[in-house]
DNA sequence: ATGGGTGCAAATCCTTTGCATCTGC
DNA sequence: GCAGATGCAAAGGATTTGCACCCAT
């Protein structure tokens, strides 16, 4: 499916797969236009809907700011500063038991699909922020 | 300390307190009307974070929508319908072992506060509006 | 020539802010 | 009379949309 991908497309792919964290669309797009100079923020909003339909990438969306996206999409899990708003993943594969999943899901009267744990708490800096 | 609230910021409890899901700012305004017919909708949005920063109610965010609001501030999880994104609570206390999400803060690096679980999938009207 | 993709600018939506007014003390 | 709270309207930021244009087929 991905060789349906046109250039624009596949440019923002890559900025996608090489960043190291989760870029916003305005980060994204300032990325690509390396590479590609006069794409438009427009459609850069639109490409990155079209690859999250496609599930090639996710969006992300925490606080009440802008999403950002992420090319990592196995299932995982994430850590939220509460001090600076980072959205950090959680590098550990985290088993919940099916049992507890499916016990929620019926609880709340939905048909399991996927889930995410979020944790909340300071990151680093903000810590070093704080004792200072 | 509740008693140091004024009577828009009561009004606007008292309706976050009655609601049965979770309005947004919009539908809080809405609502407080009734008793509160000259308030505006930029108060509403001082009280609700004046509110979530005494820590009387939260504010929900997902989706990249706008916020939503909870009276309910005990801990809890999320159901998030994939179909018409609702969100509702899940009326079950989820215990995950504290080793488990140690572990998930120390990977992240972060320092751990709260957590909380999302679960995704169709909620029961968005399942017979498939099967229709 | 035709249809989808694109850039640009305008529009939209939610939220915040500036400011003059009002309120209770 | 003052400090804080308020309403209103305007500003703000993120995202979407309208539309004319362009390109590959």
């Amino acid at each position: 499916m991905e060789h349906t991908l046109n250039t624009n497309a596949h440019a923002v792919l890559d900025v996608l797969r090489a960043s190291q964290h989760h870029p916003t669309a305005l980060e994204v797009y300032e990325s690509v236009r390396r590479a590609r100079p006069r794409i438009g923020l427009a459609t850069v909003y639109r490409i990155l809907h079209q690859l999250t339909e496609q599930g090639l990438i996710k969006e992300l969306e925490y606080g009440s700011e802008c999403s950002r996206y992420d090319a990592h999409i196995r299932r995982h899990d994430h850590a939220i500063c509460t001090g600076c708003g980072a959205l950090l993943d959680i590098p550990l594969d985290i088993q919940l038991p099916g049992e507890t999943l499916q016990a929620a899901a019926q609880a709340a009267g939905i048909e399991l699909g996927t889930h995410e744990l979020r944790i909340y708490g300071l990151c680093t800096s903000c810590q070093s922020r704080r004792n200072a």
